[in-house]
DNA sequence: CGCATTTTTGCAGAGACTGCAAGATGGAAG
DNA sequence: CTTCCATCTTGCAGTCTCTGCAAAAATGCG
């Protein structure tokens, strides 16, 4: 789960050895022939026999990687702060305002690494139309939202010192948190695209990201705030 | 699911032929059996078989009434606002004010009926228990609150005029409906309650509600306009 | 190489879920 | 009341998902 920290390999985080790689292959190797099986000829035509063998391992095998064939599909995403975006926010950090910080936080989902932005973004086109083609993955899909939120909420209640993550306060943020995060994804999904778009390919991910997300968090305000004085 | 005009009759809606009310019974009782054997002896201990058998019908009648056990555990609770809520709404209604309107609009997705406000509130202590018990359950919670906010985005884009409920404007007003719905569900859980109360049995549910959904968009307020004029 | 650990695999079995066709049952018309 | 239709229920056969277990293969290490 961590201690990538190994000496300075050939590539992105290349520093373990030939068993773990293999394994990170394999469950990729799941994940990928799982989602193009489904694409191709819907999700109720494909078995779990067929994705192990388009992986090439035993059906038995792919109960050893995912709990489920939903859960094949969906794969593994980022699902949390970097663990050094987590230590400044929990301690307070970077700037001390909350909402800003808030901002910070999230923005560490994402890696630094470009080619992390590249896969990311593929992700999230493939995941819509995913989704688009089988609604019945929702649920699956909702469920690691609510697992982020949980995370989040903890890190809240971290920060705030008390570590009641039930606590009103931590839940009112990481709701917000979770609310801001979709509604960016939505906006970066939409802006500037047609329908269906392969994949945009943006040189600057991040730039974007950090640009809708300061978008976002002024439509919320504006929301909010333009009626509260119209009234 | 309407036409429940019918002559005054002895209790809540009881207005139609026996076949109907039959079906709802057996559509109830497979609920409450399931919840109640899962409760008792844990989701993996209780299986379709035995929750058909405990409500008297066959296993295979189950299934067309649920389409999974996952299902008939989660039910059918109010997810959507009465005809007459929606009409006001997507009319522009009440006051024109889109936050105030929302949350009248909410505001309707419990009735005005005192029974029905206690069914409601002990539907939702159950369900609380029951993911607390078997966190497996999320998925299907979780995508019972995006078919809410795709309804609500549909009725929000009808308010606008465009019918385009992919829209940006109708996404974030979707968004912030189900968030502030959960967030309301939330404290009222919490409010002042021990940690297991079985069911609190308010005598005002609705003012209750109304109460805490104030609230709520009080503190979204305070989170986005603090911190922005604090900058 | 030989040993310890981890991973893969096959197998057997329980349970979820579906399509189908026959058997009840409610409602309405005569 | 009888008859007929539409609908609902049920049993059955069969497919697929998912799990536990133990043997077999692969990996890493001394």
């Amino acid at each position: 789960m961590e201690g990538v920290r190994g000496r300075p390999g050939s590539d992105g985080g290349t520093a373990m050895g030939l068993r773990e790689r293999k394994k990170r292959e394999t469950r990729r190797n799941l994940h990928r022939a799982a989602v193009r099986l489904v694409l191709e000829h819907g999700l109720d035509a494909v078995t779990v026999d067929d994705i192990a063998a388009a992986a090439d391992v035993s059906s038995r095998t792919f109960f050893n990687y995912y709990a489920s064939k939903d859960d094949a599909l969906v794969g593994d995403g980022p699902l949390g702060p970097s663990e050094e975006g987590r230590a400044v926010f929990t301690s307070g950090g970077p700037t001390g305002d909350p909402v800003d910080d808030l901002k910070a936080y999230l923005m560490t989902f994402v890696g630094d690494d470009p080619e992390e932005h590249r896969t990311a973004m593929r992700d999230l086109y493939q995941r819509k139309r995913l989704v688009q083609q089988e609604p019945s993955l929702m649920p699956r899909v909702m469920a690691r939202f609510a697992e982020t939120e949980q995370r989040v909420a903890a890190d809240i209640a971290a920060r705030l010192g008390d570590g009641d993550a039930e606590g009103t306060r931590a839940q009112l943020g990481a709701l917000l948190a979770t609310t801001l995060m979709r509604f960016t994804m939505h906006r970066l999904k939409e802006s500037g695209h047609g329908p269906d778009d392969p994949a945009p390919e943006p040189e600057d991910f991040r730039e974007d990201l950090e640009r809708v997300m300061d978008e976002t968090f002024q439509a919320f305000r504006e929301f909010f705030v333009l009626p509260a004085e119209r009234a």
